[in-house]
DNA sequence: CACAATTTGTTCGTATGTATT
DNA sequence: TAATACATACGAACAAATTGT
């Protein structure tokens, strides 16, 4: 269960790598709040079977929201969502 | 760093294929002593980042060594120098 | 201290599809 | 047609560190 949404699905041999994909959903999952600041993403490999690939594919997509700053990863830790950014742009309090 | 040499630049497009321009470079490298005997070499995923190709054009060059007896590879370990010729007959050259 | 489970890191092996030469 | 080269994707295996029992 907790799968993820209908809106969800990966699909294999189209235009957008599955990976991309995956970051994708995870991203949304992200901003929807599924993880909290500071708290660890599902392993590679829970996310792989999740997702139904390969770990390397799961674990490039982690690597994908690591290099947008989305996430952190700590070796033999996990991927730990990042600190929300200070609102850009002006101080709004 | 730690690139590679000014003579080291790969080519591409030109008469010799990347991946024996890359093979060439290794082979000078392990003559020089770059890896010592028994030592491996570095990934094939670390070659094609360091000489900016993709994984399979590094592999094929380690293939190259691999084949003509300078390295040998171990699954899941790494490609290794191979102890050096009892250089024929037993005198210095 | 020992042991197992979890997790990231890294490696070679293989296959497919696309594009270029 | 064939060789070259890249990107993607899966598989298998081992290492090292952490965590829990």
């Amino acid at each position: 269960m907790s799968d993820f949404g209908p809106d969800d699905k990966i699909v294999h041999g189209g235009p957008v790598p599955v990976y991309v994909q995956i970051a994708g959903v995870l991203r949304a999952r992200i901003k929807r709040g599924d993880w909290l600041p500071m708290r660890p993403l599902p392993g590679e490999q829970r996310l792989a079977d999740e997702f139904g690939v390969a770990r390397m594919t799961a674990r490039k997509a982690v690597r994908v929201l690591a290099d947008e700053g989305t996430v952190f990863v700590v070796p033999q830790r996990g991927a730990f969502v990042s600190a929300p950014e200070h609102s850009g742009s002006g101080d709004a309090q």
